[in-house]
DNA sequence: CTGAAAGCGCTTACAG
DNA sequence: CTGAAAGCGCTTACAG
């Protein structure tokens, strides 16, 4: 099991190294080699099982086929599969994927852009909810190198392609005010300054403030556990149940799995959904079509997300920096099932 | 941005470029090569940031510390899961992870084999429930290269970690019909001669057997659309409603996201589970425990599968052959929880 | 203990 | 149209 290589196809075939070389990657008709030469090259290629060597190759290059897909944020089940709608475009156009997921692991983080300075990748695509911290280690790769950020919060000088977190909220609770809900609690996550809290809370008291509804702090519920999703919904829906004077007329809930765990709380101590409390989601997964009661969710746009930042990546690739460094910003949108209640809608969102 | 190398290193610190070399693999004291002139090399580099060029290595060492994870199967949710252990662990071992997704894609799959004969990866782990088709491409790289395969059949001269399939269908009928349940029926997915089709079937007609119940082909509910799992099982729930003369005592699911699926078809039709029906998943999805009804289900021991793949190819990659070629299987164990009544278990499964 | 040199398999000027 | 040669950045004998 010899690797073939160059060398033994321009021997076997006899023409030289870099005829063959140059019909390998063909460019046989811009040198004007001969048809028939182009022919036996390509043939003894065939037959001899040719491979060309990637290494060699890049290292000649001085660069590589190869993107990384860095995830430094939570891995949520949305974020893993907008990162393969990406992996899976980069792949169909010749590239080869390396996936990266850590997770606020700050030595972790270091190790992992070493490493891909020594590979060396042609680009970068970080889905990173905070991309601080890797921006902060990157710095003298993304100099050079390609990036793309996916669902960051606004950061200067480098393409983004964005997801709107305060027309998020907005339209949740719009969606729950039109429908006559006045007493929301909104499962925020976990308290802190972090950019999409506070985004998310800006889109909610936008809304609460256009229906003249009092924007306290008592209407977030927050909760500090590293449980999953699921567990954290649950424990949530209980804290809503137990911790509270009254029961809300509605909920809106961080994100899918956190609502479906809320759901199964309500369930259990007979609390219906919409009936007694209307609920929202977000994220719109799989799972929220077929939640105990067909949760109302936003859809994420995840396959809009994922063509523009490899639109954007390409362009940058072929060296285009015209309208650098681009701002994307994708507005979710809602989908009405049942969580919510079948009162008529008054009104779009 | 001008990449270091190993020879402006050696400028700068005035060593031979070979001395440079040895201190920074670590082989320093190997060559008796003097503390302070590796301290001083060391420091060299850290202070210049120097990153060694990993295309330049591979080529010189003719193999590379990429390690490829193929899936050439459906890309289930526990599938996904069970790479990305795999990949956890090649990780933090210091291996560069390619994942390949392709799903019964014969002409992704030729050219993705090229692919990795230019890398060149060092190994491959493939999961794979029909590993033939891949196989077939793969064989004169896997001659020369590591290969693992996950979650295949039987294969002669390869690595396996396996899941037992037909336990997986004893164990799960033989809970319910320790239960007292007798009219079984199994949504056991696309008709064909598949072999974990048919070795789960041969575990749940053992099990109906050792009860005296007739194993007849009207045991099977077969299904042939591409929608995704949840909404498969959603039909299937239908057909078992309105296409059989009475409902069943009990359904075993293919997996999770199906027996959720049949869930909702159910409790639509005001079937209650398990009062009226008991039902039974496999994989131990993180949904099954916060399905409507908890379900009951069969671990997939994905963390096991992952630690074993992992260790054998590691062995293999040290150049350790001994008991080559190794075939672990797995056996899924059940969890107990609510779709299947609380009736007192009679005897082990 | 240290250095000079070959070579991994490509691609790219350059010469003819 | 085709060929000889340099060089990408390493590691590995080999010589001293």
């Amino acid at each position: 099991m010899t690797k073939v290589t160059l060398k033994d196809l321009a021997v076997e075939s006899g023409f030289a190294v870099s005829t063959v070389s140059a019909v390998l990657r063909g460019q046989g008709d811009l040198y004007h080699i001969a048809a028939s030469t182009q022919k036996d090259i390509k043939e003894t290629a065939q037959r001899m099982e040719y491979r060309k060597n990637l290494m060699a190759k890049s290292l000649r290059a001085g660069q590589s086929n190869f993107v990384a897909i860095l995830d430094t944020s939570y891995n949520t089940p949305i974020r893993q599969l907008r990162q393969r709608l990406i992996a899976q475009r980069l792949k169909n156009l010749g590239f080869q994927i390396l996936v990266y997921d850590f997770h606020w692991m700050e030595e972790e983080q270091k190790k992992l852009l070493y490493e891909l300075e020594e590979i060396p990748v042609s680009g970068l695509i970080m889905d990173a909810t905070d991309a601080a911290a890797a921006l902060e280690y990157a710095q003298r790769f993304i100099k050079r190198q390609l990036l793309v950020l996916l669902d960051t919060g606004y950061i200067r000088g480098i393409d983004q392609v964005l997801l709107n977190r305060r027309s998020l909220s907005y339209a949740m609770a719009k969606h729950l005010l039109n429908l006559g809900y006045r007493d929301i609690y909104y499962t925020i996550g976990i308290h802190s300054a972090y950019w999409p809290i506070v985004e998310r809370r800006k889109g909610f008291e936008k809304a609460l403030k256009e229906y003249g509804v009092p924007a306290g702090e008592d209407r977030y519920i927050w909760d500090d556990e590293k449980a999953d999703a699921y567990h954290r919904g649950y424990t949530l829906g209980k804290k809503i149940i137990f911790s509270k004077k009254s029961l809300p007329d509605a909920v809106m809930a961080l994100n899918d799995h956190i609502a479906i765990g809320i759901m199964k709380a309500f369930h259990e101590q007979g609390i219906s959904i919409p009936d007694d409390v209307a609920l929202v989601g977000a994220e719109d997964l799989p799972e929220s079509e077929f939640a105990q009661v067909r949760l109302t969710t936003m859809d994420f746009k995840i396959d809009v997300m994922a063509g523009k930042a490899v639109e954007i990546f390409l362009k940058r690739l072929k060296g285009d920096m015209r309208d650098f460094p681009r701002r994307v910003v994708i507005e979710p949108s809602l989908i009405v099932r049942e969580s919510c209640g079948k009162h008529k809608i008054q009104g779009g969102v």
